[in-house]
DNA sequence: CATCATAGTTAGCCAAGGCTAAACTATTTG
DNA sequence: CAAATAGTTTAGCCTTGGCTAACTATGATG
């Protein structure tokens, strides 16, 4: 029991520190939810970008196609499209096909182009197609326009060698 | 009602298709599912990450840093310690500081490093340090192990230049 | 044109991760 | 050493995004 950590006390307010290399709380604080608040867009941009795919390669986007691409039941596709619906990004009627708003499309235009942007990059960078094409798949929405812009000038430059 | 989209009729099987540049439906499916499955774990990690880093540069983890460092209320953080407990991640006691287990202490290490080398490619590319602190934060688990490996070569190169 | 397979929807469940308000504990201070 | 303050926990609520099971609509086909 006497080498338990938690049998310490509290330590006073004025014992002292060790040397502080982290970001003062504000920032960090603000990092996190920017974390968190790109948490809420990601799923819905991840099947935007779905659905406007389907749209450009197979003419129509059913929640069937959705659902096996998402690798997700369609009870939850059904799901989401009533909350894309909400959100004003697809227009659906029962049983049929789904299209995307202006604004939905906006959204899918985006996103594609940010896929394609860090997919480029990263295979420029060296890393195989599979690795490539899931890391992207995860960093799309964490990427800044700054980084995006900047990942692309290298891409490029790294094309015309 | 004529250019309704919605009032096509279902193509046959058989319709011709456009060029096809979807991925086959089985491997998108596998994307998504590591994106969804790296979700689970993420949240988990920043926490231990954030309480491996206080633990280092404060000497104890108290629930009300966490809180405030995360920007998330002290409720919400004292539900997640229970998580990581039951996750075997943390040691506590009520009204005591947090302690890493081995296995908590491992994942720290592991993440805090992860996100060490993103933070440093990013700023290596030549993004600003804002900016780069924001997208390591979210791009830092969704990088895999091969291009995280690609990420730190490139960084010693510039760092040799 | 009746039937049936396929596709879509609905209802109802669950876990995660937020929140506020209220209760409780520990530490500091008068 | 009692009271005040600061820190922690609990209870209970909400939303999101999964799931299964049961039901309904569509369209292809014998």
């Amino acid at each position: 029991m006497s080498n338990d950590p938690h049998f310490s006390q509290r330590p006073s307010k004025t014992s002292l520190q060790s040397g502080d290399a982290l970001p003062p709380i504000e920032q960090h604080a603000r990092q996190y939810e920017a974390v968190r608040s790109a948490h809420e867009t990601e799923l819905i941009e991840d099947y935007v970008e779905l659905i406007g795919d389907l749209l450009l390669h197979r003419e129509e986007a059913r929640a069937a196609d959705i659902a096996s691409r998402m690798g997700v039941s369609q009870a939850t596709v059904s799901k989401m499209i009533r909350r894309l619906n909400e959100l004003g990004l697809v227009t659906n009627k029962p049983y049929r096909s789904l299209f995307l708003t202006q604004q939905g499309q906006a959204m899918a235009d985006a996103s594609r182009q940010r896929h394609h942007i860090v997919l480029h990059f990263l295979r420029a960078l060296g890393v195989s197609d599979t690795t490539a094409r899931i890391d992207a798949e995860g960093m799309e929405h964490h990427v800044s326009d700054e980084t995006l812009a900047i990942m692309q000038r290298y891409t490029e430059t790294q094309e015309n060698r």
